[in-house]
DNA sequence: ATTATTTATTGACAAATGTCAACAGCGTTT
DNA sequence: AAACGCTGTTGACATTTGTCAATAAATAAT
């Protein structure tokens, strides 16, 4: 069993690093975070509902997707330490377009939009934490585009060892391929074609 | 000759929309920035340099861009009202990867970093509004992913047409191309197959 | 108006990736 | 140990897109 205290302290170092918070802001947190621990293939958000919780990935592995026809497409893959939400139905508290489900047995510690929302109003000093984290998660974002525009799946497969592979082993390569946007096949190949260069 | 508090109108209505702000924040921030014309083909930010300003664009077009070998990389395209940096160098304050030069005559006004960290200092309550603009150009990215995901030409286009084209209209082809990752050629070939579907 | 320059279209071909299918490797279950 | 399911590899082929080149159309310059 796991307290809510011990699983939130590599949040609260973050948020610390920012600027450090008063007493009673850890207080709210801690009292506002629960714990949740889902299984392997677990769904933490499925597609049409509402992402009413921001997560924060103490221990596991996530996957966020969009289903096109028969496909999904892999959006994001998050990892240990990772805050995780539905960006556009988190914010506006619309239907998402995505779901996510868990690469592995994961911890969480969950907090819903509203008590979120009243940590703000009794905190406002806490939206300089969210505002900076908030650009760094946006900032990472424009260098995933920067990756899938990259002209060929050799420069993508590069660029990825290069900035997220320390994140990302002993991930299936399936999602890997889905995250570079290509076929498993291609990833495959490429993989191979590399190896014989080296 | 423009003046800056008749420029940054439409912010401060965006910015009132988000949160009544006080005249003493709304004399500082009229105070802060400045009017900036620039002309067309005019270079805003140069790969390498930091990015030391954020500009509100009043009126005009902007296209940021990647240098990759001998071609250059649309990455974002930027029309009247949009808030402007290049996200990685201004929020880290480290040299820019990108490029951001003016397609149209532009009238801007431009804050600095340095002026905008006062700002925050001031007016902390203001970190509200930034963190709420930040979540919003935070969803248009994983839009823009999304998009970039589409498998082929053709839904790439439309997804495009439904969602960009009204701000789009007047952007020579070549950019929407780039925008969308693929070739001015390929673009031409798909929207003359649209137009011959229709 | 006429020229010059840039942008868009079209064709022919090459290169890259996707698709489908067979099979190997691996761990799990029974 | 055998059967099963899932993942990754490899091959053959189809499809898509990129590349290069020629030309037309549109813009800008004189």
């Amino acid at each position: 069993m796991h307290h809510t205290k011990t699983l939130l302290e590599p949040l609260l170092v973050m948020l610390r690093a920012i600027e450090p918070i008063s007493e009673a802001l850890e207080l709210a947190l801690i009292n506002s975070f629960v714990v949740v621990e889902v299984q392997k293939n677990a769904m933490l958000l499925k597609e049409g509902d509402v992402c009413k919780n921001l997560w924060f990935l103490a221990n596991g592995l996530l996957r966020s997707y969009h289903n096109i026809g028969e496909k999904e497409i892999t959006s994001r893959i998050m990892f240990t330490s990772h805050i995780v939400i539905s960006p556009g139905s988190f914010f506006t508290q619309t239907p998402a377009t995505e779901s996510i489900d868990a690469l592995a047995n994961c911890t969480l510690a969950k907090i819903t939009f509203d008590q979120l929302q009243i940590i703000y109003q009794k905190f406002p000093e806490f939206n300089y934490h969210t505002r900076l984290i908030t650009e760094q998660y946006f900032y990472n974002n424009e260098q995933r585009l920067y990756m899938l525009r990259k002209h060929d799946a050799i420069s993508k497969y590069l660029y990825f060892l290069e900035n997220y592979e320390n994140f990302m082993r002993q991930i299936p390569q399936k999602y890997i391929a889905s995250f570079l946007n290509i076929t498993p096949e291609t990833l495959s190949r490429t993989r191979s074609k590399l190896s014989k260069i080296k």
